[in-house]
RNA sequence: GGUAUCUUAGCUCAGUUGGUAGAGCAAAGGACUGAAAAUCCUUGUGUCCCUGGUUCGAUUCCUGGAGAUACCA
């Protein structure tokens, strides 16, 4: 008997969260989180985490199994979540995976090339290059080092450059040589669920929660965080934001709308990813979760007998 | 009621010495292999408030209206 992953996806503030343990309830399993801020344990409110009801209504892995001051990104995630993949699968015929992360969901579900890993400071080095020297003198760079990729990443973007660059100075080796080197054979099938709505639907829920989470005391987990506000994970919407009303430089009002709009401008932007995979069951948020289940089973069995 | 100024993209405004117009923001579309809630790319036809007039041609000039703002009563 085949092993399934049920990917449950869709844009922030969607429901994907309280879809996730109906199911996961439904298949007496447990939850996967591919969310790329939810690993924290300092940021709970800004990142609608699931609440302490949620979490003991169903097992969750990977939610708050961080600090901010670790250095976790989506190649470390993909090892862990493979190990506890396979640990669940010994136990479970099916697990869940929510998030909306889609890199972390992608690396689970089809798999990361292996890069080596490179001393951090190549990247400091190269981002302090970017700020004397400037984004063409980097690109140059890469021409040099790394033709292929020179001509095939998008060179317009400095995050981009630079991950090429630092593997290159760090390896020896061009970026580009490490692509597409294995075939990322995964011990179980995946079906993916979305939940989705119209725009508009979707941008009026973001908006009532960053007004929830405003009530709920987001201000204070924000104020306990500045000290902090350089680190990768606050640079985060509904904390970056807050750090610059709380510098003085936005007004509560001003910082809270630009939540709203950054949310929604993150939601687009999931919605673009989540669009690439032809294979998605979607469903209307307000879908009944008996239906979802049938679908869910249905497409079980059509996979179980390929 | 009078006088002055204003009315152009969803918003704030440029501009056209008369030849049907363009910025910022918002928005939309897209990309994405260890920063990913990150980062980056692309996209501007709109009764130029309405109505007459002058003109080959008016969003632009003139008449009359409507609305807004300021000041005077």
């Amino acid at each position: 008997m085949p092993k399934f992953l049920i990917s449950i996806i869709g844009p922030t503030a969607i429901g994907k969260t309280a879809l996730s343990i109906k199911l996961a309830n439904y298949f007496n399993t447990e939850i996967i989180s591919a969310d790329s801020r939810q690993f924290f344990k300092e940021m709970q409110i800004g990142t609608a985490a699931p609440s302490k009801e949620e979490l003991a209504a169903a097992k969750h892995h990977f939610i708050h199994h961080k600090t901010i001051q670790e250095n976790y990104n989506v190649g470390a995630f993909e090892k862990d979540a493979l190990l506890t993949l396979n640990k669940l699968f010994e136990e479970h015929e099916t697990v869940v995976m929510v998030g909306g992360s889609g890199l972390y969901i992608d690396a689970v579900t089809k798999g990361l090339d292996d890069f080596p890993e490179v001393d951090p400071d190549i990247r400091v080095t190269l981002n302090n290059k970017l700020d004397t020297e400037g984004l063409h003198f980097l690109q140059e760079q890469l021409k040099r080092l790394d033709e292929v990729s020179y001509n095939t990443i998008a060179i317009d973007n400095p995050h981009r450059v630079i991950r090429a660059l630092e593997i290159c100075v760090g390896t020896g080796k061009p970026y580009s040589s490490y692509l597409n080197k294995k075939s990322n054979i995964r011990p179980f099938k995946v079906i993916s669920v979305g939940l989705t709505a119209e725009r508009e639907t979707i941008y009026s829920r973001i908006n009532q929660r960053v007004d929830i989470m405003i009530n709920d005391g987001l201000l204070d987990e924000v104020k306990n965080l500045l000290p902090y506000k350089n680190l990768n994970a606050l640079n985060t919407v509904g904390y970056k934001e807050l750090f610059n009303y709380l510098e003085g430089e936005w007004t509560l009002d001003f910082a809270v709308s630009e939540i709203k709009k950054n949310s929604r401008r993150f939601a687009k932007r999931q919605l673009t990813w989540f669009k690439r995979n032809q294979d998605t069951l979607w469903f209307d948020y307000l879908e009944n979760t008996d239906t979802i289940i049938k679908a869910l089973e249905t497409q079980k069995n059509i996979l179980a007998n390929n």
